[in-house]
RNA sequence: GGGGUGGUAGCUCAAUCGGUUAGAGCGCCUGCCUGUCACGCAGGAGGUUGCGGGUUCGAUUCCCGUCCGUCCCGCCA
């Protein structure tokens, strides 16, 4: 039974070694005489031959039987494919003369055929078990563990230590809807799963374990998308008596080593360094992918004091921004379709439309908007944005954010689409100086951006409580081609530093100390400076995979509406289940 | 919560303006086949057109609702 080869590994220097292998029969051709089968097993895929001659009537008969994804164990004689070679393949020059041939297991007709990259990825998701005989999804496993596994080595060889932290945690008002978990002990009382070991990590900070590294699951209960999953993994790291530089030298170092050792690609450290500020207004993204030029131009003075009313609303505004976006030389490929759609992406960002302006051979616009403006405020503008004839300007006008994220939206989907971003670059990045806080357009409540324990720039620390909206924090985003890896601060190692940022997001003392109590208490037991980050696993290996969504890298993922499509889950519990936890549903009806 | 997009045989797709018995390739089943490599050849089986309702003499096709997949906005510290 036991094998003595895999089948991926047989070369010219076996032949006539007597071998032993097992695996899934991936193809059986059969030609009544003698029959072909490639046999595949994780590392790959090896012909095997039998012939009456060799092989026996018992071993030609068991092999005429079997199927697509039979599982078999054969033993045989390594042979040369003598003018019979198949470069295609690893093992082409060898196949095993079978000498004995046995069937393990049986297998159904495949619901989908396997390698066939058209089958929707539905069917796969159900059938998940069966996709990892797939390349590219097994491909996504071992590369996922390779990263994880150098990701171990690192941290261990820089003093951090492995510490587990709870999956059964507490509920806190800030951040991401939780998901839930009732407590059968305390009936009415629930759990939270973790968002992020965000608060436990800094409790062993306060602990004095100064270097801790977590590969940690982490649960948010919102809406999905290609790049988020409700279940997650952060490489999460806190280190004590350091500064953001420490931790810019540390995930440098880290993300080197793994670029080299999975991708056996060199990076340049230290990566860029940007504020969101400028990464916003340059452009229009806090996660900028600058594999591309492509750059937004600012025309809020420009316009400022000019003849569309649309335009001069925005930039007089506070917080108003007009801002534009030279596609060059692609007038003639944005077809009315394209602008059409561009002005619906555009508007589902917030502005309320898109202005465009192709620039004709004597800088003239070919716009709608022309009439409103004359030829100086034009000149003005092509000047601005560098304009020439084949261009196309696109141009929003709102606030501040919303002009840049639309803007910048497209300069993305432009990139994609007009073949402006080059293969296997991995242009790395940190966003600095994010705003410690945001407020909420209908509410004015102030929310923190990163997290409540996000410290203020030292500079600002006096703003704080007279204005929040100016003062920035000590946080930073690591970003690799458009996509944000990950994110940390220096965090608030001061007790009153911290009551006055819970003052501020508007948790009274009596919720301070209800929610965060153990927090408070322990800054004020000699909590040490301290600060770190989290990188998304998930999203690094996504990347290094080349894949374009999160459920490509992930063993088990979910749907975009949170269900697993192959143990149907979430589903309906027991009555009696509900009653031990004290529970009872409020659903409307039950889904049929 | 909102918007886009898709759902027809096991799989991938087609079906004209609303019109005959809903087709093709692959897969599956049977038979033949001694150098194939997604072998080949011949024959055969296989359909609640996601589901529910409506319009119509007639609906895969048009309308309404709903479910599922997917992408985006909001949301996600």
């Amino acid at each position: 039974m036991k094998r003595t080869h895999n089948c991926g590994e047989l070369r010219s220097s076996h032949v006539g070694q007597t071998v032993r292998l097992a695996g899934w029969i991936r193809a059986r051709r059969d030609f009544g005489g003698i029959i072909f089968l490639d046999l595949r097993d994780r590392e790959g895929l090896t012909q095997v031959y039998l012939d009456p001659a060799v092989s026996g009537a018992a071993a030609m008969e068991t092999a005429s039987q079997v199927r697509d994804e039979y599982v078999v164990c054969i033993e045989g004689t390594v042979r040369a494919r003598e003018g019979k070679v198949n470069s295609k393949m690893a093992t082409g020059d060898v196949e095993v003369v079978a000498t004995s041939f046995e069937i393990l297991n049986k297998s159904r007709p495949m619901p989908f055929t396997l390698e066939d990259d058209k089958v929707s990825e539905e069917l796969r998701m159900k059938y998940r078990y069966l996709d990892f005989r797939n390349a590219s999804i097994l491909n996504g496993v071992k590369m996922r563990h390779r990263v994880t596994k150098c990701m171990r080595d690192f941290f261990d060889n820089q003093g951090f230590y492995e510490v587990e932290t709870p999956i059964l945690s507490k509920s806190t008002p800030e951040g991401a809807r939780d998901y839930l978990v009732p407590s059968r002990v305390h009936p009415g009382e629930f759990y939270a799963l973790p968002q992020a070991p965000q608060q436990y990590k800094q409790l062993l900070m306060v602990g004095g374990i100064e270097r801790y590294f977590q590969i940690a699951r982490c649960f948010r209960d919102e809406d999905l998308r290609a790049d988020r999953q409700p279940e997650f993994t952060q490489v999460d790291v806190e280190m004590s008596f350091i500064d953001a530089e420490d931790i810019y030298l540390l995930v440098e170092g880290l993300m080197k080593k793994v670029m080299k050792e999975v991708k056996g690609i060199d990076i340049q450290t230290p990566f860029l360094r940007m504020t969101y500020a400028e990464a916003m207004l340059r452009y229009g993204s806090d996660k900028p992918d600058l594999r591309y030029d492509l750059e937004l131009v600012d025309l809020t003075s420009t316009v400022a004091h000019c003849g569309f009313k649309v335009l001069t609303d925005a930039a007089t505004a506070k917080d108003g921004k007009v801002m534009a976006l030279n596609l060059k030389g692609l007038a003639d490929k944005a077809t009315d379709k394209k602008v059409k759609e561009w002005t619906e992406t555009v508007k589902s960002y917030g502005p309320k439309g898109l202005i465009t302006a192709k620039i004709n051979d004597d800088l003239t616009w070919k716009s709608s908007a022309a009439k409103f403006l004359t030829a100086d405020e034009m000149v003005a503008i092509n000047g601005k944005t560098g304009a020439a004839p084949g261009d196309i300007l696109l141009i929003a006008a709102d606030k501040f954010r919303t002009s840049c994220e639309a803007l910048g939206r497209i300069r993305t989907e432009a990139a994609a689409e007009f073949g402006l971003v080059p293969d296997n670059v991995f242009k790395f990045l940190w966003v600095v100086e994010f705003p410690l806080l945001e407020q909420d357009a209908e509410t004015g409540h102030w929310a923190a951006m990163h997290h409540p324990f996000t410290s203020p720039m030292p500079a600002h620390r006096h703003l704080l409580k007279q204005d929040p909206g100016v003062v920035n924090a000590q946080a930073y985003d690591v970003v690799l081609n458009g996509t944000e890896l990950g994110g940390g601060s220096i965090r608030i190692h001061d007790s009153a530093l911290q009551a006055d940022m819970f003052d501020v997001l508007g948790i009274s003392a009596d919720e301070q100390q209800l929610k965060f109590g153990h927090i408070l208490d322990a800054l004020s037991y000699g909590a040490p400076p301290h600060g770190g980050l989290a990188l998304g696993l998930d999203r690094v290996v996504m990347l290094l995979a080349g894949a374009k969504s999160l459920r490509e890298v992930i063993a088990f993922p979910k749907t975009s509406k949170a269900t697993c499509l192959m143990t149907q889950s979430p589903s309906l519990v027991d009555a009696k289940q509900l009653k031990d936890l004290c529970i009872a549903s409020t659903a409307p009806e039950v889904k049929g």
